[in-house]
RNA sequence: UGAUUUUGUAAGAAUGUGUUCGUUCAUGUGAAAUAUCAUGAAAGGAAAGUCCGGACACCGUAUGGCAGAAUUCCGCGUGAAAGCGCGGGCAUGUGAUCCAUAUAUCACAUGACGGAACAGUGCAACAGAAAGAUACCGCCGUUAGGUAAGGGUGAAAUGGUGAAGUAAGAGCUCACCGGCGAAUUAGCAAUAAUACGCGCAAGGCAAACCCAAUUCGGUGCAAGACGAAAUAGGAAGUUGAGUAGCCAGCUCAAUAACUUCGGGUUCGUCGCACUUCGAACGAGGAAUUUUGCAAAACCUUGCAAGAUUAGAUAAAUGAACACAUCAUCAUUGAAUGACACAGAAUCCGGCUUACUACAAAGUCAUCCU
RNA sequence: GCUUGUGUAGUUCAAUGGAUAGAAUGCUAGCCUCCGAAGUUGGUGAUUCGGGUUCGACUCCCGACACGAGUG
């Protein structure tokens, strides 16, 4: 009931670049920013996520740490995202400072604001 | 006791156990596993840096020359190679012995340690008269000139000390030391020792060009193979192309070939997970490793039994809770944490760098006797 | 992943192995002006880090670190 499937993450770089040209709801912390984008009301109606973690957070364990973080708080909580949205989380610098329970609630404040 | 350096460690156990929820792959069941199923496996000593060497794949041909790149004391061992280990020689530095100093001897450390020549070129700031040949002061003589003993400069000044000698001086001559040469002896060799010869007109830098010897075809799994999807031969340029910097040779091509710009597509499978046979169960083999037995002074070898063999692709190997253990904080009850460096990406062998613990050795500092 | 390049003032660039590493711009303090701007005179500030070769290193060599570029 709370598995997540390959289909639920983003893997094309065409899924990457419609957050780019596409006008999209997003919302910043400190740590993060959260983006999300409706999708055609088409196939599978479950929420899908993307994960960027890009070299400046720091090394290898620190960004794979965050990546599986992220993937669990999106599968222990997807009724808090919506269906029929793609959603891209971009990681910033500071963020492997923090620990997994701060990451954790941050993330679920910014979804109730977008 | 502390700090630090070097070497070693089949060490670096996700701290252990349990429960719950999950991820990737393989196999099974099944019509279908991307149906919420079952079983099994799932990150290091450096996986890192990408610095070397291979395996493997492709380049229609990889042949010769030039250019370019890499390596460099000697011997032995190991290895596919790169490299690594042991021993020896030489050089430099430090310390000790000796001691007026040098030489010498011993110990330790370091060394990209071929060549300065009957090959050539280049460089040496400032200072200094002079930096590869010269004469400023000085000395002798006073017409020319002779002279490198003394002065001072410099990283470096044409070997050092003493005697004899002289107008003054000088390897001009002699003794000792140093240097060079070829010979003999010792050694497998690098090289060393010996007596002999040369008065010694040329020193330093080759991690300056260069020379000698040896080695090297290129590109790298985004190599490459297959399938699917998409598509319009649109514009410009060149006359050759065959993936090597140039030339030659060889091969192919000729109205087609190549380059650039623009447009379309931009997914999957294999390569690729120890290997062979087999439809499968399974069997054989390989490597690593544990235990036991036997042989052996040791290294190690043999036999038997058991275990193990990662394979992702916007990239898996995780999260939560409970108990135990340990550490820190606080102070005798409960809080925080699971510890450093750090994450497989075709595979293997080295090198380098980062870091925790333990052990051994060295150095330094402090205290005590 | 593989291949490859570059590191000099806050920024953009120079410097043949040899003075105190130079120039522009920036910053800053004076002068000028009623006040600013412009101008002018000073000051400030750097060879990424650690070793080696050399009498001497920004330069040559080795290792690390940081930042890029190319490649289907």
């Amino acid at each position: 009931m709370f598995r997540l499937f390959k289909s639920q993450r983003l893997k094309k770089s065409s899924d990457f670049a419609k957050f780019r040209s596409k006008n999209t709801r997003s919302i910043y912390c400190e740590i993060f920013v959260l983006k999300s984008l409706e999708r055609a009301m088409l196939g599978m109606s479950a929420p899908r996520i993307g994960i960027i973690t890009s070299r400046k957070i720091g090394h290898a364990v620190a960004r794979n740490r965050i990546r599986r973080v992220v993937r669990e708080t999106f599968r222990l909580n997807v009724k808090c995202f919506k269906q029929f949205h793609d959603y891209l989380f971009i990681a910033l610098s500071g963020i492997d400072i923090k620990s997994n329970k701060e990451i954790t609630n941050a993330i679920l404040n910014a979804t109730k604001t977008l």
